[in-house]
DNA sequence: GATCCGACAGTGT
DNA sequence: ACACTGTCGGATC
C-alpha cells in the first residue's frame, strides 16, 4: 500500500471504530511493510489486537492493538475525544507492562506520546496528509521496531535540576532584597504549584503564564494581581472571566505575594516555558536548600535523602510486605478460579454422559440439581473472589505511613506512589478476574508526617499533594476537585521527641514508621539543641537513651516504643553509621530485645551538601520477612548490624570488658589547648636557667600523637606540667609558664568546666592513672585511636602519649606480639567504631574485652620482664606459658626490628643524642635521602604490604595462634572462624562487674 | 585539586 | 577521673 492509496481510503472512510480500527491497523502495517499481529503471534502473546479483552464488561480490552516493550494502541471512531483513548491507555499501562509508547488514533491522524520511565513526555501528532513526508513514516516504523529512538532526550532528573536551580536563584535574590525567608519560601512555593497547576490545566487557559506576560508590561499591578488569583485559588471563583478551582490545602490562604522586578518577572517567565507537570516533587527539599540561610540550608538539608535511599527502606517496611500479602491473596483465588473450574467441567461431563444415556426424568432432575449446585458454589467462589480483593483494597486504603522527620516530604512522596502503584495493579488484578473495576483510593490520606520545621512542613504538603496529582493524571484519572488540595491534615508541625512542654510526644498510630530523621552526635547535643532541650531529652527518655547518643537514637527509641504499643508494625529509618557502635548501639540492642532488625544497610556512603557522613540504613519490628543484610539474606541481624546465626553466643555485641584486662590500657593525656611547641624551641629553653635551680627538663618533654606513629615524627614536643605542680611552682618554669599564660589561660578560663578553668596550666586530663602505670616501664606499647592500619608502636616512656594515642602499659615483646597479631585486629575492628571509613581503637570495647591466650593475659604480664639472647623481651610468666611467650615475643621483636629498619634505614639517617640524657635519641635524616625518608611512613608501608612484612606477620600469627592451642586447624581460621572463638574464650572468663 | 587520613575539644559517665 | 565522639582541615599524591 502507497501513502497516496492509504490517506484516500481512509478520507473516504466512514466506519466507526470497532469495526473498522482493525483494518485500519493492518493497512497501517502494509503501508509500513511491518506484519499484522496474525501473522508473527497468531497466539497473542507479545503482539495483538484486544489485548485484556478477557474482561467480562463487555467493552474493550486494555487497548486495541498491543505490542510488548513497543505500544499500547488505542482507536477511537472519528472525530471523538482521543484524549479518552489516551487516558485509557494511561489507566491499563500496568497491565501492558508499561509499553514506552502509547499511541491513540481516529484513523484521521495517529498520536504517539512517549512513556519513558523518568523522561519528560514528548507528543506527536500525524494526521493522514502527514504520511506522505517519509520521515513521518519512519517515525512510525520505530514504532515498531525501535521505540528507543524515540526516547526523549530530556530526563525529568534535568528539567527538574534547571527548574530547581532557576528557581532558587530568585528565591536567593528575593532573600538578598531582605526579604523574610519564610515568605520568600511560601511565596515560592505558591508560584511553583501555579506553574504545575497551569501546564495540567488545573488553572484555565494557562491564566498564571499570561498573568507573567502582562506583569512584566505593567509591573506596578502584578502584586495585586497575583494577590487577588491566590484569593481566588483558595476559595475557587471566578478570576477575571476564568473559573478558578477552589485550591485550598493552606498554600493560598495566606497570600502575600512579594514584590517583583522587571528581571524577575523575566526569569518567571523563562521558567514558565519549563514543562513544570513532568517535573519531579522531591526539587522542593533541593530547592529551598539554596537561596535561604544558611541555618535553614542546613536543616532543610539534612532532611534531603535521594530516591534510591528511600526506596531500600520504603520496600522493605511498606512495600514489599504488602506485595506479600497480595500474593497471598492471589494464590487463595487462583484456588477458588480452580474450583469453579472444576465444578463446571464435573457440571459438563455430567451432561455429556448423559446426552448417551436413556432421558429420564430423575435423570434430567440429576443434572438441573447439579447445574445449580455448580451455580450456587460458583457465586459463592465469586463472592469470595470479590471479598478478598475488596478486603486487600481496604487494606491499602486504610494503610497509614507515618514520617515522623518528614522533611520536605520525599519519604511520603515515594510511599504513597509506591502505595498508589501497588493499589492500581490490585485494581487491574481484580478487573481480570470480572470485577467492576474500581476508582483509586489511596491517596494522601495514607500518609502522615511530623516536622519541626515550618518551611519544610509546608513543603511536604504540597509535595505530597503535587505526587498525588501527577500520580492520577498519569494513570489516566479525573481529580477530585472541590477542593483540589483537601486540608486533611498530613503534616503535623511540632517536635517529634520533645513536646514544648518538656514530655514526651505522641506519634499518631500507623503501619509503619519510616524516614531520615536529623543526626547529631552526643557530645553536640547540649551545645547545638541548648540546655532546656537536652535536660527535657535526658528527663523523658532516661533510661532508654543513653545521654552520649547520637540525636538520631530518640527516633529509633520512639518508633520501637511505637512498635511494642502496637501502634505500629515496623519502621524503616535512615541513621549515621556510628549507630553500630559505642552508646548509640544501646538503642539497637534494646530494639533487638523487643523486636526483630530485619532488614539494614550497615554502612553506606552518603551524600548530603558535602558531609561526609557514612550511614546506615535499619528495618525493624514485626515482619514474616527474611532477614537481609546488606542485600544478602542471613540467619540475624545484630544490634551492630553485623550478620550472625541465631544460636546463642554467637553474638559479639554480648562480648564484655574482662576482668584480666584491667588497668593496662589507657588512653593519652587530653591537653585541650596549645600546650604543644616545636622540638627546636624547647630545645632552646632547655638550654635557659630558671629562678628555682631546676632545668626546664622537668615539665618538657616530646609528643607523640597519631600522626608521629602513622607519618613521620613531626618533633614536637609538650609543655608538661604533671598532675600536681601548682601554679606559684609552674611560674618558676619561666618560659613555658609564660608561653602558656599567654596562649591557653585565656582561652582554658573560658571553658565550660570549672576544672579546666581552674587548673588551666595542666593538662585538662593529663591521666594520673596513665601516669602511675607507665612509672616503673621504660618503654610502654602505643596504637593509635583513629587510623587506618591497627599499628603498634613501642615509645620510649620519656615520650608523652596524646590522647589520640592508646598507651598499653607493657614492655614485653609478647604482648605487642599478641596485640599486633591478626586475632587482635580481627577483634579490634569488629568490636571497636568507626569515624567515616576509618576505624577506631577504643580501650573498654577493643582491649579489654580481648581475650587474651591463656597465661599471657595483662594479668599475667603485669610483672618483672627477661631480655632473651636476641634481645627480645619477655614477661615473667608461669613455666608452661614460657614457650609461647618466647615464640611470640621473638617473631614480634623481629617483626619491629624490620619495620624500624624500613622506617629509619641506618644508612639514610643520623642519630643524634636528645640534650636531655634520658630522652630518646633524634633521628636526622641525611640530605640527599631526606625526600625519600618522607615517604617512609607506617600507613605508607602497610599500603604496600611488602613480602618481608607479609611474612613477619604470618610468622607472628602462627606463634599466637599456637599460644591459642589453634595451630593444628590453621586452615579453618577464616575470620568469622576466629571471631567466634574468641567470643566464645571471652564468654567463658570473668566479666567486670 | 582530589583524595587520604587523622585532629581537637566538648561532654557523658 | 576516665573515656568516647564527631567531619573538617592539612598533607600528600
Amino acid at each position: 500500500m502507497t501513502p497516496d492509496q492509504f490517506i484516500a481510503k481512509w478520507q473516504a472512510s466512514t466506519l466507526k471504530e470497532r469495526s473498522a480500527a482493525q483494518e485500519h491497523f493492518i493497512d497501517l502495517c502494509r503501508l509500513l511493510n511491518e506484519p499484522t499481529p496474525a501473522e508473527i503471534d497468531p497466539n497473542g502473546e507479545f503482539y495483538c489486537f484486544e489485548r485484556g479483552a478477557k474482561k467480562t464488561t463487555g467493552s474493550d480490552g486494555w487497548a486495541d492493538v498491543w505490542k510488548r516493550n513497543c505500544f499500547g494502541w488505542e482507536y477511537k471512531g472519528k472525530r471523538k475525544n482521543l484524549n479518552d483513548a489516551f487516558v485509557q491507555l494511561h489507566r491499563y499501562a500496568p497491565a501492558l507492562g508499561n509499553p514506552p509508547l502509547l499511541i491513540v488514533s481516529d484513523m484521521e491522524q495517529i498520536i504517539i506520546h512517549t512513556a519513558f520511565n523518568g523522561t519528560v513526555p514528548d507528543k506527536y501528532s500525524l494526521a493522514l496528509e502527514d504520511l506522505r513526508n517519509p520521515d513521518n513514516l519512519r517515525l512510525l516504523k520505530w514504532a515498531f521496531t525501535e521505540p528507543e529512538r524515540l526516547r526523549p532526550k530530556l530526563t525529568t532528573a534535568v528539567l527538574t535540576e534547571k527548574a530547581a536551580r532557576q528557581f532558587g536563584e530568585l528565591a536567593q535574590t528575593l532573600c538578598e532584597r531582605g526579604h523574610d525567608t519564610q515568605q520568600v519560601a511560601h511565596f515560592c512555593q505558591q508560584i511553583l504549584f501555579c506553574f504545575f497547576a497551569d501546564d495540567i490545566g488545573l488553572l484555565p487557559n494557562k491564566l498564571f503564564g499570561k498573568l507573567l506576560e502582562i506583569g512584566q508590561q505593567r509591573l506596578e499591578h502584578l502584586p495585586p494581581t497575583l494577590t487577588n488569583l491566590f484569593n481566588t485559588m483558595a476559595t475557587g471563583g471566578f478570576f477575571g472571566n476564568d473559573p478558578v478551582d477552589w485550591f485550598n490545602g493552606g498554600l493560598f490562604d495566606a497570600a502575600s505575594p512579594l514584590p517583583l522586578t522587571r528581571n524577575d518577572v523575566k526569569l518567571l517567565r523563562e521558567l514558565a516555558q519549563l514543562n513544570w507537570s513532568a517535573i519531579e516533587p522531591s526539587i522542593f527539599g533541593t530547592l529551598f536548600e539554596r537561596g535561604l540561610d544558611p541555618n535553614q540550608r542546613e536543616q532543610l538539608g539534612a532532611h534531603y535523602t535521594d530516591p534510591a535511599s528511600i526506596m531500600r527502606l520504603v520496600n522493605p517496611v511498606v512495600l514489599d510486605p504488602l506485595r506479600e500479602e497480595w500474593r497471598l491473596q492471589q494464590a487463595a483465588i487462583t484456588k477458588l478460579v480452580d474450583k469453579i473450574a472444576a465444578r463446571k467441567s464435573k457440571v459438563n461431563k455430567a451432561i455429556s454422559t448423559a446426552s448417551t444415556a436413556k432421558l429420564t426424568t430423575k435423570l434430567v432432575e440429576d443434572i438441573r440439581e447439579i447445574r445449580e449446585k455448580a451455580r450456587d458454589a460458583e457465586t459463592a467462589a465469586q463472592r469470595q473472589i470479590a471479598k478478598r480483593c475488596r478486603d486487600f483494597l481496604m487494606r491499602l486504603q486504610n494503610f497509614r505511613v507515618l514520617d515522623p522527620a518528614c522533611g520536605s516530604g520525599n519519604f511520603l512522596l515515594l510511599a504513597l506512589r509506591g502505595l498508589k502503584d501497588l493499589e492500581h495493579e490490585v485494581i487491574l488484578d481484580a478487573e481480570r478476574l470480572g470485577l467492576p473495576a474500581s476508582f483509586p483510593k489511596v491517596g494522601p490520606e495514607n500518609v502522615l508526617g511530623i516536622e519541626l520545621n515550618i518551611y519544610a512542613a509546608e513543603l511536604a504538603r504540597v509535595t505530597v499533594w503535587i505526587g498525588e496529582i501527577q500520580w492520577m493524571l498519569n494513570h489516566g484519572f479525573s481529580l477530585a476537585k472541590n477542593p483540589i488540595l483537601k486540608t486533611i491534615n498530613i503534616i503535623d508541625q511540632r517536635d517529634a521527641v520533645v513536646n514544648a512542654d518538656g514530655s514526651e510526644p505522641n506519634w499518631p498510630t500507623a503501619d509503619v514508621i519510616v524516614g531520615n530523621p536529623p543526626f547529631l552526635g552526643g557530645s553536640k547535643k547540649r551545645s547545638v539543641l541548648g540546655d532546656d532541650y537536652f535536660t527535657a531529652l535526658e528527663t523523658i527518655y532516661a533510661g532508654r537513651i543513653p545521654a552520649g547518643a547520637d540525636l538520631v537514637t530518640y527516633w529509633f527509641e520512639k518508633a520501637r516504643t511505637q512498635i511494642e504499643l502496637e501502634k505500629a508494625n515496623a519502621a524503616g529509618l535512615v541513621s549515621t553509621n556510628s549507630i553500630r557502635g559505642g552508646a548509640n548501639r544501646q538503642v539497637l540492642e534494646r530494639i533487638c530485645k523487643t523486636t526483630t532488625i530485619f532488614n539494614a544497610w550497615s554502612d553506606e556512603p552518603w551524600i548530603n551538601s558535602g558531609a561526609a557522613v557514612r550511614v546506615s540504613l535499619i528495618c525493624f519490628g514485626n515482619t514474616k520477612l527474611k532477614p537481609v543484610l546488606n542485600n544478602a539474606e542471613v540467619a540475624a541481624i545484630y544490634a551492630d548490624l553485623t550478620a550472625g546465626s541465631i544460636e546463642a553466643g554467637s553474638d559479639i555485641t554480648t562480648a564484655k570488658p574482662l576482668i584480666e584486662n584491667a588497668n593496662a590500657c589507657c588512653m593519652g593525656a587530653s591537653k585541650k589547648g596549645a600546650f604543644d611547641i616545636a622540638g627546636n624551641l624547647a630545645r632552646q629553653w632547655l638550654t635557659l636557667p630558671n629562678p628555682n635551680g631546676k632545668s626546664n627538663a622537668i615539665v618538657l618533654r616530646p609528643l607523640c600523637n597519631g600522626i608521629d606513629l602513622t607519618r613521620r615524627d613531626r618533633d614536637v614536643w609538650i609543655i608538661d606540667f604533671g598532675i600536681d605542680i601548682s601554679e606559684n611552682d609552674a611560674a618558676f618554669y619561666e618560659m613555658p609558664f609564660t608561653y602558656l599564660t599567654e596562649k591557653v589561660k585565656p582561652i582554658r578560663e573560658n571553658n565550660n568546666r570549672e576544672s579546666y578553668r581552674r587548673y588551666w596550666w595542666r593538662h585538662a586530663e593529663a591521666r594520673p592513672g596513665m601516669r602511675s602505670a607507665l612509672k616503673y616501664l621504660y618503654r610502654y606499647i602505643a596504637t593509635p585511636t583513629m587510623a587506618k592500619y591497627r599499628n603498634f608502636s613501642w615509645l620510649n616512656v620519656t615520650v608523652l602519649p596524646d590522647q589520640q594515642l592508646i598507651a598499653i602499659s607493657r614492655a614485653d615483646d609478647t604482648t605487642f606480639g599478641i596485640l599486633h597479631s591478626r586475632f587482635h585486629e580481627l577483634w579490634s575492628l569488629r568490636m571497636g567504631t568507626s569515624l567515616g571509613p576509618t576505624p577506631r581503637y577504643t580501650p573498654t570495647t577493643t582491649f579489654e574485652t580481648f581475650p587474651f591466650p591463656i597465661g599471657l593475659t595483662p594479668a599475667n604480664t603485669g610483672g618483672a620482664i627477661e631480655t632473651l639472647e636476641s634481645g627480645a623481651i619477655i614477661p615473667t610468666v608461669a613455666a608452661e606459658y614460657r614457650d609461647h611467650a618466647i615464640a611470640i615475643a621473638e617473631a614480634a621483636f623481629q617483626l619491629n626490628q624490620l619495620r624500624e629498619n624500613w622506617l629509619n634505614p641506618p644508612e639514610w639517617i643520623e642519630r643524634q643524642p636528645e640534650i636531655v640524657a634520658d630522652y630518646p635519641d633524634r633521628i636526622i635524616p641525611k640530605p640527599e635521602f631526606s625526600a625519600q625518608l618522607k615517604q617512609r611512613t607506617l600507613t605508607n608501608l602497610y599500603n604496600k604490604k611488602p613480602a618481608w612484612l607479609v611474612n613477619a606477620h604470618v610468622k607472628l600469627d602462627q606463634a599466637v595462634a599456637a599460644a591459642y592451642s589453634w595451630e593444628n586447624d590453621a586452615a579453618e581460621l577464616n575470620e568469622a572462624e576466629i571471631l567466634q572463638r574468641l567470643l566464645a574464650l571471652n564468654l567463658a572468663r570473668k566479666k567486670e562487674n
